[in-house]
RNA sequence: GCGGGCGUGGUGGAAUUGGUAGACACGCAGGUUUUAGGUACCUGUGACGCAAGUCGUGGGGGUUCAAGUCCCUCCGCCCGCACCA
């Protein structure tokens, strides 16, 4: 028999399925439903080895659940808009659709060979009218429900390409193409309200039960609730702003106001800007602080800076108490109100600050034990003369009326009286704002609205949707080519049906990855995203699978759409994934050349001596540490070339053994190679098996003996622990276990009674094991062992619990908890023969000397211990 | 700085509730068959030791009959977020 030939056994089984449509599936309320979704790919133009880790994880799962009885919806799609498109397009002169649809075809032609039980049928791509028409309604749907609106925000401005950037592309405060200084512009955007659900969004996050701890905290930590107060101080020597001439602070301690000694602002703060215009050098220190902003923000941090503005704030509780207002450095315009009151007593930065300026650093807050041991005055000195802030928890000292509170009781009685004097109130304050969606690109969907002189921002009428983006547009031209469009710009108000201009701007890309997993439900729906019976079925995803990188944003947005639009009435759900698995990296080792330049995979080899080599000269090559996958280092391999050489089953075994699918894992060669061996001796001992086989279907030929009834045994334990791993996620383990089984199928005796039978049983288990994970090899062993139907189709293995007991097991017998030996025991049997039998163990015997054990301890079934 | 994770043979990694540390692989060594070979199969493989045995899960300490696992402490690496008031 030849060697197992994977590229004729793939393609045979890809079309088999194919047209027996295995993987197409619709709604079937008689069966319990399964949504298996991976993070759809941006279509960047080649798969890479992260892709094929993230699918063979979403494989395993699609064949699995389906094997069990779940009707199974593993969709596929692409991410399509985004802005490598538009730099394809500035350089290298193609249209960004051109581009993208190219890039989808190659990438879904890199896809196919890889065997996915996917329902290519429900396939969609962003950047299609079919698809974004859809978010254009939602959005209008959400202006309506208050849900989005249009508010002035600063952006990075690209002076040179007219154009805003994203802070990635801001570097060292430069534009990352054009090299020109970045500026600050106000542009008036649109937003997501996602604060309206900030609480929600965290408090959900404990429901998420099937979601990695280490993915909610981070999104617990993104929306950031701190619980506080608001404080408003009359202000002396402040200029007219506008407001009513109070400073509003937010803190978290109003429990040590009694320790105040100054306030501050953000340098872009309104009260700082509006005393910058006729003080020339709190202007100078407010360029300052812009500048650090982007660049040597890191060096510097260290450094609190502030500027004295001469304006007084007083104190709320304290008639005639002034404290200095400084605009400070590292006071935040994004958080809060952009304005602290400073107790440097106990806040670290703030102690810091009044250390350099001179300020004074009052105890308020003192431990309960320095203040009943009488130490409050050495415990107050210590801290006012040291350099550490006391932000621990305590009772309140030097403070009047809350003296002796605890800081929670001090917080609230302090809110109370600041709410009395109309000074302030309670609040919550979150770190997570308002999401942004407005992008001044081409590449995107037009956001549905039109400018008009007269009736201001017009929604764009539901008749007239969608809002097609033009595609007759060049890049040869700084700016988005929308705003430069003729025909396209310009229109006529719906409201009033003067000449009005549409809104240039596009949403951002994560807008359409907030809701797709919805699309895939009923993925050709014209008159609507999704069919509401079709959600109400597939929704929410059991299994959500992908990268780290999407811990927060992506699912972030995605949560949030998800309450959007059931307010809004298109659904009746919160949480979109009910299951989340976050894959880890793909790594290589990496190479330089003697010059210090990365060297491909492909560049080097190893000579006799095991020294690296350079293929094209033969210089040495230094060995780097395993990293993860990128171009800059060019430690990629290209899943295509290992899949053309290897196959796809070989490929998807790699990506599951070995490493943890939540873990990093090293790309091998000796990885691939061992699975490559692993398949063709699954093929030999099924194509050349040891002893003939019975006919399918035979049934057993009285109880199999020795090697047969072993191998029996060993498949029914396999069929119960890999059932057990993959409901787990332990896919290594699985793999090892299905290794274990496949060695015992191997130790079958000819000879001994039972054996073909137990032979055939043993590798039809198996391939039904291996089935979620190498599909092809498994569907044609099956097939050749006689079966006509589809293995693709055929329910997953049962486990005999009949096999699964055991009579005998091996105890371990320990003297004063040093192993002396092994003892063959009865089942479950009693302690007084445990005891006998490990006595009677030569070697327990010689180390006790013939003294009489102390005790013995035994732990049925797994070990005694011996104690002289 | 804060939060999270990790540390086990030459390598990737196993190890229910604390119960034979190193499953399953890779690599390596020896052998058999075949071959031009890279194939396949068998045996061995944590360290030290001829052996009995001793020591071994980042270091140190503790709890326990028994610790990779629990507690304290220190060290190292990785990943988030970072002047969040």
């Amino acid at each position: 028999m030849a060697r197992y030939n994977f590229s004729e056994t793939e393609s045979k089984w890809q079309q088999a399925w194919d047209r027996d449509a295995c993987f197409k599936v619709v709604e079937d309320p008689a069966r319990p439903k399964y949504y298996v979704l991976e993070m759809f790919p941006y279509p960047s133009g080649r798969i890479h080895m992260g892709h094929v880790r993230n699918y063979t994880l979403g494989d395993l799962v699609a064949r699995y659940k389906r094997a069990r009885g779940f009707n199974v919806l593993h969709p596929m799609g692409w991410d399509a808009f985004g802005l490598p498109a538009e730099n394809a397009a500035i350089e290298n002169k193609v249209h960004p659709a051109l581009w993208t649809r190219q890039n989808i075809a190659t990438m879904r032609d890199q896809f196919k060979p890889m065997g996915l039980s996917i329902d290519w049928d429900r396939e969609i791509s962003t950047c299609e009218p079919e698809y974004y028409a859809h978010e254009q309604k939602m959005f209008l749907d959400f202006v309506r429900a208050g849900l989005a609106y249009r508010k002035e925000s600063w952006v990075n401005w690209d002076p040179m390409e007219n154009t805003v950037l994203a802070n990635e592309q801001v570097i060292d405060g430069r534009g990352w193409r054009s090299g020109a200084p970045v500026e600050r512009r106000k542009l008036a955007q649109w937003f997501l309200k996602i604060t309206h659900y900030a609480d929600d969004l965290l408090q959900s996050l404990e429901t998420l039960d099937r979601w990695p701890e280490k993915v909610r905290i981070m999104q617990h930590n993104w929306i950031g609730r701190s619980e506080g107060a608001r404080i408003f101080f009359d202000l002396r020597g402040a200029p007219e702003t506008g407001d009513d001439g109070r400073l509003e602070v937010f803190t978290t301690r109003p429990d040590t106001l009694y320790g105040a000694s100054f306030c501050a602002l953000s340098a872009q703060h309104p009260l700082a800007l509006a005393l910058a215009e006729d003080n020339p050098d709190l202007a100078a220190f407010i360029a300052e602080c812009g500048r650090m902003g982007t660049s040597e923000a890191d060096i510097e941090s260290a450094e609190k800076m502030g500027f004295d503005t001469g304006v007084k704030a007083m104190h709320p509780f304290v008639e005639g108490w002034e404290l200095p207002v400084y605009v400070a450095n590292f006071v935040l315009m994004e958080y809060g109100t952009g304005a602290i009151f400073g107790c440097p007593a106990h806040d670290q930065r703030d102690f810091d600050f009044a250390r350099k300026y001179g300020l004074a650093i009052k105890t308020v807050v003192a431990p309960q034990k320095a203040v009943d041991g009488g130490g409050l005055d050495a415990f107050a000195a210590d801290l006012e003369g040291g350099t550490e802030a006391y932000t621990g928890d305590g009772v309140a000292v030097n403070s009047q009326f809350l003296d002796g509170l605890a800081v929670d009781d001090a917080k609230r009685a302090a809110i109370a009286r600041l709410a009395e004097l109309d000074h302030g109130e309670g609040t919550v304050q979150f770190r997570l704002r308002d999401w942004g969606v407005s992008r001044q690109r081409y590449w995107g969907c037009p956001i549905p609205m039109i400018h008009c002189d007269a009736c201001g921002t017009v929604p764009v009428p539901d008749a007239d949707l969608p809002v097609t983006l033009p595609e007759d547009v060049t890049f040869d031209a700084p700016g988005n080519p929308l705003d430069r469009h003729p025909t396209w710009k310009n229109v006529d108000c719906p409201a009033c049906g003067r000449p009005a201009r549409r809104e240039t701007d596009t949403f951002d890309t994560f807008f359409e990855s907030s809701w797709y997993f919805a699309r895939f439900c009923s993925p050709h729906e014209e008159k609507a995203g999704f069919d509401r019976a079709a959600v109400d079925y597939w929704l929410p995803v059991d299994q959500y699978i992908g990268g780290i990188e999407h811990a927060v944003l992506h699912l972030l947005y995605s949560r949030f759409f998800t309450r959007a639009l059931s307010d809004c009435g298109y659904l009746d759900l919160k949480e979109p994934f009910a299951g989340l698995f976050t894959q880890g990296m793909i790594c290589h080792e990496t190479y330089r050349a003697a010059g210090g330049q990365w060297l491909q995979p492909e560049e080097v080899e190893k000579d006799q001596d095991g020294n690296l080599k350079r293929i094209s000269d033969g210089t040495s090559v230094t060995l780097g540490r395993s990293e993860k996958m990128s171009k800059s280092k060019k430690n990629v391999v290209d899943p295509s070339r290992i899949i053309a050489s290897y196959g796809a089953d070989a490929a998807r075994l790699f990506m599951l053994s070995d490493s943890p699918p939540d873990r990093d894992l090293d790309w091998t060669d000796a990885g691939i190679e061992g699975a490559w061996r692993y398949l063709n001796r699954i093929w030999r001992m099924a194509t050349e098996p040891v002893v003939e086989l019975p006919a399918p279907g035979d049934s057993a030929p009285g109880a199999p003996e020795g090697t047969a009834l072993a191998a029996v045994r060993a498949a029914h334990r396999a069929v119960a622990e890999v059932t057990d791993d993959l409901d787990k996620f332990r896919f290594n383990t699985a793999v090892a276990r299905i290794r274990e089984f496949t060695n015992a199928l191997g130790e079958i005796a000819p000879g001994d009674s039972g054996a073909g039978w137990a032979l055939r049983f043993g590798l039809e288990t198996l391939v039904r094991l291996v089935a979620p994970m190498t599909p092809h090899i498994a569907e044609e062993i099956w097939s050749r062992l006689g079966h006509a139907g589809l293995l693709a189709e055929t329910p997953w293995p049962e486990a005999d619990p009949a096999f699964l007991v055991v009579d005998s097991v091996t105890v371990a017998v320990q003297v004063n908890g040093k192993l002396r030996g092994t003892v063959e025991l009865p089942k479950d049997c009693d302690q007084e023969s445990a005891t006998t039998a490990a006595l009677a163990v030569p070697n327990v015997a010689r180390t006790l000397e013939g003294k009489a054990p102390r005790k013995v301890i035994v732990v049925p079934n797994r070990i005694i211990n011996v104690l002289a």
